[in-house]
DNA sequence: TTGAAAGCGCTAACAA
DNA sequence: TTGTTAGCGCTTTCAA
């Protein structure tokens, strides 16, 4: 059996530390650091030597221990509601890209519209003392976090506001989205108008919610309670409503959906009936324009690059009070939102 | 000033610390670690001092302290080329749903499809010493990995497999379900079709290739090196490659998209074309039924599910050869793929 | 230019 | 049942 006492090799599960390389290039575990961390003062002889032992030894510094050192993890938590909503999902990516301009890795969660699961995930986070905190909020009350705010973890919301704590939040116009939207229906001559959105607990489907009671007011359109539906995006509970919308004497001519999700219902449900039904959907959707959908689209990507850059301010001392920040939507006419009602109907 | 000294307060940026709960509750640091950890040996009376400080102090545990005592971070990394891909992201769901079920979290990051980027996420990942990794490669050596995987980091490729390292991998059937679908067309009439897929040095991209070639072979067609076009997948670029095969003296009468990218151009450039051209996609897309666009439809959830087990398998202590698992896809007729070829074509 | 010693906040091992 | 001590792997401080 050979002798390997002399030069320590790397053992399966034992990952080679500083002191490890530092002994088998005979120097000081400090000089190790500085070259691991590229700091001055050290010799290029010595350098040299320092770097064959961690190629040799397949030396990786450990970042947990320097995390536990420094106080900084260089890492942010989102927590969302569905990693694989295609609303999310490019909101996801944008926020990676800003953390990774600042040099931050992202670890993230879906909530599933839980408020529990989001408290449990933004706390995880919290106890791995991420830099800072994205939050789509799930639940209505944040106050769970105020120890974790006043410890110094920064915190954004996106996409909906914060619920009983003031904090940064950075969302769409959604009010202003789905009152531009119904307007448009209305314009088009629609009189009797549906609205199928999320579960009223929800800040956004609150939100469009209003916006629709504003554009119908505004055109002095009264609102039949039995056109309103707020509820579960599961696609059958979708359908079943938008049939309801459809069916008794005197039925709605014009859809408004609320999210992305029930869009995609409410078009295939549209799709099997007989008539043209006019339909604006809140959200953009892949190939909507192939299938003339006509949308009001928020920038899912600009409101996550938007709140991540709130948040590495914070995170470079700015102190300033928390500030709310709404982007714009735009309608995109694709057709089905201008269709007209059904004569006689 | 009142005089805060007996019972320490939280301050801006310091964190409570075991040992401040311990101090506030006067008993020793292991007792408050006990409670924090629901270990036994602590009587009802001195937990519940112990949460008062807990509570009083908004004490959280530092979780890096743990991990680097503990030497488990309960922590996976996953690498995957685009977190708002429309096909990765419920990949990355289902990862995470895994990783939930199993008490950890998930760190992600995008490859962009850069090889150089890839090997940085992972190593950062490594650094940061996540339990398991997996990674959907953009590179085609993964050598750089032997260190981390020796040194214990479970390690599983989804999608594609590694380069130049043994390790799990967990595939679709890229060149079984390129070559069912080429089959399909061929079955309808076609005898020019064109494979428009994505650069060659990404294996699924070669692999729907070979199973083009393959399904031409076998129905004894020729294939004309300018129909085949691989390449980026960028909208601009693949619109000129599909119109670039359906021009000529004899263009193709049928294309097939090698994936979800390719797919969303296709049909947008073949909806300008005067006459109707066959089409069938790798990868199924949100409101394809509508579109009635016949695809290779694969289960990205389960590909992530199915690679997310595998790992935890891994970290539990499985010990068998490396294993390569490959999934079946599914072909899905919806209109655009028995579209027959236009007479005299 | 280099290194020794202390300590980040926690858990493991052991003692009382 | 409870507490004390050592030490995880790194960075900070300070001295040589």
């Amino acid at each position: 059996m050979a002798d390997t006492s002399r030069s320590p090799q790397p053992r399966y599960g034992a990952r080679p530390t500083m002191k490890d390389v530092a002994a088998r290039a005979g120097v000081g575990l400090k000089t190790v650091s500085r070259v691991v961390n590229g700091e001055p003062g050290v010799t290029p002889d010595t350098e040299r030597r320092v770097r064959e032992a961690i190629t040799g030894l397949g030396f990786r510094r450990n970042d947990s221990a320097r995390v536990l050192r420094k106080g900084r993890t260089a890492s942010v938590g989102l927590v969302l509601e569905d990693l694989a909503d295609p609303f999310y999902a490019p909101l996801n990516r944008a926020v990676e890209e800003v953390a990774r301009d600042h040099g931050a890795l992202l670890i993230n969660g879906s909530s599933a519209e839980d408020p529990e699961r989001e408290q449990e995930l933004a706390l995880a986070f919290c106890a791995r003392r991420v830099d800072g905190l994205l939050i789509i909020p799930a639940g209505r009350d944040h106050r769970y976090l105020e120890p974790e705010i006043a410890a110094g973890i920064a915190t954004v919301f996106v996409d909906r506001p914060a619920g009983l704590i003031d904090a940064d939040a950075v969302l769409s116009d959604s009010m202003g989205g789905a009152r531009e939207g119904v307007a448009h229906l209305i314009a088009h001559g629609h009189r009797r108008i549906a609205f199928v959105g999320d579960q009223p607990r929800i800040h956004t489907a609150s939100e469009r919610l209003r916006g629709y009671r504003t554009a119908m007011a505004e055109a002095g359109l009264p609102v039949d309670e039995s056109w309103v539906s707020l509820g579960p995006t599961a696609p059958e509970h979708v359908r079943a409503e938008v049939d309801r919308v459809l069916s008794g004497p005197e039925p709605v001519t014009a859809v408004f959906a609320g999210n992305n999700r029930v869009t995609v219902t409410a078009v295939r449900v549209l799709a099997e009936r007989p008539h043209p039904v006019a339909l604006v959907g809140f959200d953009d959707l892949e190939l909507a324009d192939l299938l003339g959908i006509t949308v009001i689209a928020q920038d899912a990507a600009r409101l996550g690059r938007t709140a991540a850059e709130q948040l590495f301010r914070r995170l470079e001392g700015a102190t300033e009070a928390p500030r709310q920040t709404v982007l714009p939507t735009r309608l995109v006419a694709r057709g089905s939102g201008e269709l007209p009602p059904r004569p006689g109907a």
